[in-house]
DNA sequence: CCCGTTTATGTTATCGTTAACATAGGCTGT
DNA sequence: ACAGCCTATGTTAACGATAACATAAACGGG
């Protein structure tokens, strides 16, 4: 057992390798120009002592931490996850490092979470939505650095965004069931005022009901969002108790609209016989449950893909105005309506 | 339009509030003493400027960074997710982030993965498994900050351990079946190699067959770990179609099983009437497909918050030797099994 | 063969914060 | 009233890498 010594500098490695410190700084990067021979030795003399770069001083020094903010509502969502992904993968190549965080929801929680953010000095941030505290606001406006809203597209943008609209989304899916003679529509959703984009969704859901002429009173508000697989079922079960001659309902997520169709299972209500069931967010479940389900696909990866190109352009100084990608999401009809 | 001049220092704010940087340094720290008076005055000045916190600096200067490096096979995992959450929450008290990385369940993407974060200078070092590659291991060894592994009870741990036996978990399947007269058992999951966790799980089903003396050999190989629900499908039907006498299938984790359940559904098999089908992980849905599915709840977020508290502990020194804590997974038989 | 250019390396100062030490003034108890 | 002890603040130097500048050696073309 030696010692815990204190873990060796770049000045150990110089001393070793008997070059200088910048040599050795210039050896553990991909272009500088150093000599086969010589980045080896220094290589070799850093195995040797155990030496791990020590990116803290670099960070400070160089100015620079190879660092993209990112916020997402919740970690434990397969979309948001997609996104991530598609994000963690585009910026690889060019050695930048995700530094995640979650919002649960709440734009009082992400004020929090983009000030502790931008403490580490990433070289762009990227937050999921459009709606924001003032000061959350006023800190990215004044970040100095790229600024990507995603998952939505902000009436009054702060910088560059990549995103789809909710609301234009699921007023597709009411004019695809209106076009097939269902009127009697139904909205499940969270609670009012947390979930922005399932707010937005439910919102796109009373315009477009409105919009055909028809009722858009039959809401049901499943509980705090992310809403469940359960809460789903028991807000189909609500559903079915209270409006028995509902005909189409739309689910805020393909999890809670996989939780309605069990609940109709377990009632023996037939889907899409009696009642059509449709999600969002094209999760793998819709495409397997039987009857598989009717959904909107927006995209996930391709929202993170986009977006970590996006970073790319901007960082190379290839894209100095704000861009703003439209994501179109796809409708899926599938077993669950008709 | 102000034109982007050099962001404000700790010196710029000093100089507004009139006191010295040290005491600005202080009025930003929780426990500091400073007036209250000053405190706000500086405070004020701050925001004034819009000056926002460099941690690049104080990391460097304080050797703090308040991270916490986690790996993780995938960031699209419910299982893992939860892990991540658990231990987030446990760490957000005392201010430690999460600095996170997806090996994509492979042991050589998490070395170049470890050796990123390292870099980084966490405060201490969380990973999913017990298999390394020789230099990751040598690296998390040396690395001289705490090393927790979990998910697995790994024979020879690096340092502190959170986890579980994934074969013994299997075990205890097996059993349930043999208990209940199924001795024509199955197991789908993925290729051999990559999921070090999933060929635990194969390997226990293997040694538990072994042991009540029965035929060990219907092994599905669904695909490249993670396996889909749509894999467990296509692996169900494979077994379907070559073992149609197979009374029961151990999927990997409860996404399989699942598939595997709409297989049979869509082909009229009976669950469990003809054959009994188990999943792995107590994901939602098998808490609310129709039929529920028998599973095995490893409490992933106990672990995340098992191993934060560990973290807290080590790192307080109160805990000065390698733990190991060991969660007992729970079988939850219902109603796709008998 | 000489001068302009490139390549490989060295020297110096610095990024912005804070650990460590220092000190003035106020407070406490006897 | 004074030693002893807090409390609030200041001063100095350092964390470990690297940007910016400097230079010696190698190269190359006419």
């Amino acid at each position: 057992m030696t010692l815990p010594r204190k873990a060796p500098t770049m000045a150990d490695v110089a001393r070793l390798a008997g070059v200088s410190p910048m040599t050795v700084s210039r050896a553990f990067k991909r272009d500088a120009s150093v000599s086969d021979a010589t980045r080896e030795a220094i290589l070799k003399a850093a195995d040797d002592l155990g030496y791990v770069f020590d990116s803290t001083a670099s960070n400070l020094r160089s100015q620079r931490t190879d660092f993209v903010a990112v916020t997402i509502p919740s970690i434990n969502n397969a979309n948001f996850a997609d996104t991530v992904r598609g994000l963690s993968e585009g910026l690889k190549a060019r050695g930048l490092q995700i530094l995640l965080g979650a919002t649960d929801y709440d734009i009082f929680e992400e004020e929090r979470l983009i000030e502790q953010l931008l403490r580490r000095r990433p070289e762009a941030i990227v937050v999921t939505g459009g709606q924001h505290t003032p000061r959350a606001r006023r800190m990215l406006e004044n970040a100095g650095i790229p600024v990507i809203e995603t998952w939505d597209l902000p009436a009054a943008p702060i910088g560059h965004v990549v995103g789809f609209s909710n609301a234009a989304a699921v007023r597709a899916m009411v004019d695809h069931f209106v076009s097939r003679r269902l009127t009697r529509i139904a909205f499940i959703g969270g609670d009012a005022d947390r979930d922005t984009r399932g707010t937005d969704r439910r919102a796109g859901f009373i315009a477009a009901m409105q919009a055909h002429g028809l009722d858009a009173t039959r809401l049901i508000a499943a509980g705090v969002p992310p809403i469940s697989m359960r809460e789903g079922a028991d807000a189909m079960g609500r559903l079915l108790d209270t409006l028995p001659d509902t005909e189409a309902v739309i689910c805020v997520s393909d999890l809670s609209a996989f939780g309605a169709l069990t609940e109709c299972q377990r009632r023996g209500v037939d889907v899409p016989g009696r009642i059509s069931i449709a999600g969002f967010g094209d999760y793998e479940i819709g495409a397997i449950s039987v009857p598989t389900l009717t959904t909107i696909n927006p995209f996930p990866r391709e929202i993170g893909a986009q977006t970590a190109a996006l970073i790319l352009k901007v960082l190379d100084g290839a894209q100095t105005t704000p861009a703003t990608l439209s994501i179109l999401p796809r409708l899926l009809p599938r077993q669950s309506s008709r």
